[in-house]
DNA sequence: CATAATTTTGAAAATGAATTTCAATTTCTT
DNA sequence: AAGAAATTGAAATTCATTTTCAAAATTATG
C-alpha cells in the first residue's frame, strides 16, 4: 500500500460519508481535501487557508473552515488545541495515534508513541474505574536543538 | 500543619510576591484569595466571580480574573484549560502536580497521580532529547458512576 | 435537457471568552 | 496630609471561531 493508493482511499472514505450524511461533493471540497491530505504536520484553519489562497484566490475561508470540521468528523483529520489554544488540524493519512512534544523556544511540533506508556494509561484509568475513550498528553519544554 | 495553617501559609506566600513585584494589597484581593483557597475543584472565573458574587456585589469580575492571573503567577494557583476550551482554575493548596480523568457524561473532573507513569514521561522525553518542562496529560470518558 | 429541490459557498456579521482601557478610587510612602 | 503609584470595574476591544443569508452550484426528478 503506497501513498498514493492510501489518499485515494481516504478520499474513498470521505466520499461516503459525504453521500452518507445527504452532502454534495464540490469542487472546492475536492481541492481542499486534495491539499489537506498531502499535507504534513499540524495546521490552524487561517494557517491552511492560507496555503490555499496561494493557488486558489476563489476559495473562501469558510470553506476552508467547515471543510477541515467535515474532515475532522468524518475521522479522516484530528482537531488538536495546544497550549497557545488555536485550533490544529492533522491529517491521520497513514498515521495512528500519536502524543506531541511541543517546544516552547520554536514552537516545532513532534510526535512520539510509546506502547508501554499506552498500556499503562489505560490501567491506570481501569484501576480507578474510569473508562478511557481518548486522551490527551503533551510534553512542553525544549527540543533537542532549543535546549543547548 | 492542618488545613487553617496551610491557608495563612498561602497568603503569606501571596503577600510577598506581592510585595516583590511592587504590587499592593487590597480589600478586594483579600476576600477573593482567601475565597480561593478555600475553593475547592477547577472553577473558570465566570464561575468563581458569580461564587464571590453572591457575597460581595461590590467585587467586578474584572478584578476576580485579574487576582486569579495573579495567583497563577504566584503560583498558588494552577491555570489549565481542558477540552471544552475554557480556562479553569485550581488551588495548590496542598496539592501537588497531578493529571485529569474528565467525565464526557457529568463532566466530573477527578484527579490522579502515578509516579510511575511521571518517571516513564521523563525517561521517553530524554530518550528524544526533548526537555520537559511541564506536561499535560487528560483522560476523557465516563467515570465509574456514569459508565453504567 | 429542464426544472425543482437541496446543499454549498463566501462575505459579512455574530459570538463569546479573554484581555485591555481609562477615569475614578484606593493604597502606600514620605 | 500630600504626592506617587497601583487598583478597580464598567465598558470597550480583541481575536479565533462560528453562524447567517443571499447567490451559486449540485443533485434528483420528470
Ligand atoms: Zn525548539
Ligand atoms: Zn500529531
Ligand atoms: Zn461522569
Ligand atoms: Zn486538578
Amino acid at each position: 500500500m503506497n501513498r498514493q493508493e492510501s489518499i485515494s482511499d481516504k478520499k474513498e472514505h470521505l466520499k461516503s460519508f459525504i453521500k452518507t450524511k445527504g452532502l454534495k461533493s464540490t469542487r472546492q471540497r475536492d481541492i481542499i481535501v486534495t491539499e489537506f491530505l498531502k499535507t504534513e504536520g499540524h495546521v490552524t484553519a487561517e494557517e491552511f487557508y492560507r496555503k490555499i489562497n496561494r493557488r486558489h484566490k476563489n476559495i473562501g475561508f469558510t470553506t476552508v473552515y467547515r471543510t477541515l470540521k467535515l474532515l475532522a468528523e468524518s475521522g479522516l483529520a484530528a482537531e488538536q488545541v495546544f497550549a497557545d489554544n488555536l485550533t490544529r488540524y492533522e491529517s491521520l493519512l497513514g498515521e495512528e495515534h500519536h502524543d506531541h512534544l511541543i517546544c516552547q523556544k520554536c514552537g516545532s511540533i513532534t510526535e512520539f508513541k510509546d506502547n508501554k506508556l499506552e498500556n499503562m494509561q489505560v490501567k491506570i484509568a481501569d484501576e480507578l474505574g474510569f473508562q478511557i475513550l481518548n486522551h490527551k498528553m503533551e510534553f512542553y519544554g525544549y527540543c533537542s536543538n532549543c535546549r543547548k
